[in-house]
DNA sequence: CTGTTAGCGCGTTCAC
DNA sequence: GTGAACGCGCTAACAG
């Protein structure tokens, strides 16, 4: 019922940044003019333009994308949910992703889930809440809410690290099975037969757990029994791998090789063989997955199987933004497949 | 429960979820009040706040954070910002300061800078649209206009890795000169002459520079010359460090003991004295600052000035909720300090 | 303790 | 090519 005071300088709530309003009446223009400049500068004419964007320079204006996002939907933020950070695995796929995106204006917003397949759901719900232009997470099995979801959301999705059937969406990754099978087979072809899968965290790692089921097949196709298994309930770390070579010797028969669920866990084997004089690969064999950096620069380096994270990372980033410009990305299904790499470890 | 078609199903823009006003229609209330049953539950009766709850439940219903952050200005995201992830020393502190805040419910919004002050400022711009609840960086050293922008932005902002002088708002991190001072000091201490500080990226990252100065400092304050200087124009990495150690070897006069600008380098070093046999720290001591996992698993295990990231990760998180709960944190600007972990490299 | 009203800043209708 | 309305979903104000 009032209406005489407080029409103009308001603020009542406003952070006081300069928005497209006060770009347009610097300009002479309606707000929604400044819009089109900025968004689709082919539908605004030269001098406009010229006009908008000498306005926007001299104000500093910085768009709201929140006030976009809310109107439009689409905040070109990118929610990435990963298991957890403290596995050096995710950094280098996070890493190429965040760069891929932030030099097509996205924005990363990073979120763990600490293994658990609930918590992934719950931090689904939360990020759907920021109008997301499209979502990232890692592996094939979700919630089923949330696969419904996000069939259902109808914008990109692209799930990581692991490839297979039925993605919800695009899906870029590896073969955990093959993987598996291919270190196995590895250290079978050298002439290794009490061959140990040593692993980190299975039970909630469960493409680790993949791979040591790969690695199972592939001593049953030798024909040999099922592979003794030691298993760590804590996520890999150097001291776990320097537990593990203790668990090693210790065994009878004594192992002559270890596949190790991942190369942080086979570099601490090889760190505290280094430290106790063990010599490998001669006393034991040592092969890791996923190819760290550490890996080539120790002695001996570590066999392991590459797999090209970066480009993963890469990848994953250039679907979604492919879909989001409105491109029907080739092959939206992709294995990236991974290499050998002989060390000498094994 | 179906009503009218029409007026329930418009979505002529909307992505179809279930809204507040859904909610309030369930429970038979006023929107506003679903939104204070769900944000100060202390202000409803508990009946309503009951009804709300089980309309909520019935109804799948998840807040939409953008319309909020319009609304209130504040969307419960966090940006952190730094200047690259492919350096481990960032990730255990983004790790830390990701799981503070998403357990405290809001999310991190993650950007690099690529080690430029320019890309920092803008960045700054960017998120800053997204009107989140607060903002951490990297460093006391911005662009002028990202410090008056915050500084009058009035929200929470945490400086991190570095303390010092005048931050923007809130501060938690270490003393850089005097890293670089502690080092060198312990290596004279160790009756080592010869010292070289060995350099990745320091044009970049000024607070490696900063190590070299503390480090040079040390050396005057013994009355000794400038140490001599080498430095790599890459980030650091274990190939660098193994290129540092040949060139350690080829200097004349032959140092007796390097300090590397960060625990990369320096492990690098040891890994490659390990494969070629060189005697650490006989022929050549090594210390590294910051404290990676990695040291303490080498042989000799690495001397460091270890450096509490975690903590600061999660000290930082904590500054920044008991701010955005309306409190007034005792201290905020804290030193963390430093640990000499003496590894044997020395 | 609860409801009414009025926007937050922008983009999508539709007009002109 | 440009502009006026309207609404996205939610919450700060100010009643009652």
């Amino acid at each position: 019922m009032d209406r005489q005071e407080g029409r103009s300088r308001k603020r009542h709530r406003g952070q006081g940044r300069v928005t497209l309003a006060d770009v347009a009446r610097q300009a002479g223009v309606a707000p929604i003019t400044v819009s089109r400049a900025l968004n689709t500068p082919g539908r605004v004419s030269e001098a406009v333009k010229a006009r908008v964007d000498a306005a926007v320079e001299a104000l500093g204006y910085v768009p709201n994308l929140i006030a976009g996002g809310l109107a439009a939907a689409g905040t070109r933020v990118i929610p990435v949910i990963v298991p957890s950070l403290a596995i050096l695995t995710f950094i280098e796929v996070i890493d190429a992703i965040q760069k891929r995106l932030e030099a097509a204006g996205y924005q990363m917003l990073l979120a763990t889930t600490d293994w658990d397949l609930d918590r992934e759901a719950g931090l689904v719900d939360t990020v759907l809440g920021y109008s997301p232009s499209g979502v990232i997470l890692t592996g094939l099995r979700h919630h089923p809410r949330v696969i419904t979801r996000l069939k259902e959301w109808g914008r990109p999705v692209v799930e990581i690290m692991e490839v297979g059937e039925d993605p919800i969406d695009m899906n870029v990754g590896v073969d955990g099975l093959a993987l598996g099978r291919a270190m196995a087979r590895h250290l079978l072809d050298k002439g290794y037969r009490r061959i140990v899968f040593a692993g980190s965290h299975l039970g909630h790692d469960y493409r680790a757990a993949q791979r040591l089921e790969g690695h199972q097949q592939a001593l049953a196709e030798a024909g040999l029994p099922q592979g003794p298994v030691l298993e760590y309930a804590e996520p890999a770390s150097y001291a776990v791998g320097a537990r593990a070579l203790a668990d090693l010797l210790a065994m009878t028969p004594r192992p002559d090789a270890v596949a190790c669920s991942n190369d942080i866990l086979a570099s601490g084997i090889l760190l505290a063989a280094s430290k106790q004089g063990i010599r490998i690969p001669d006393e034991l064999a040592v092969g890791g997955y996923l190819g760290l950096p550490l890996a080539e620069h120790l002695s001996p380096p570590l066999t392991t199987l590459a797999v090209a994270r970066s480009d993963m990372g890469r990848q994953a980033a250039e679907l979604l933004l492919q879909r989001l410009e409105g491109m029907t990305p080739a092959e939206p299904v992709r294995d990236l497949g991974f290499t050998l790499v002989e060390g000498g470890s094994t």
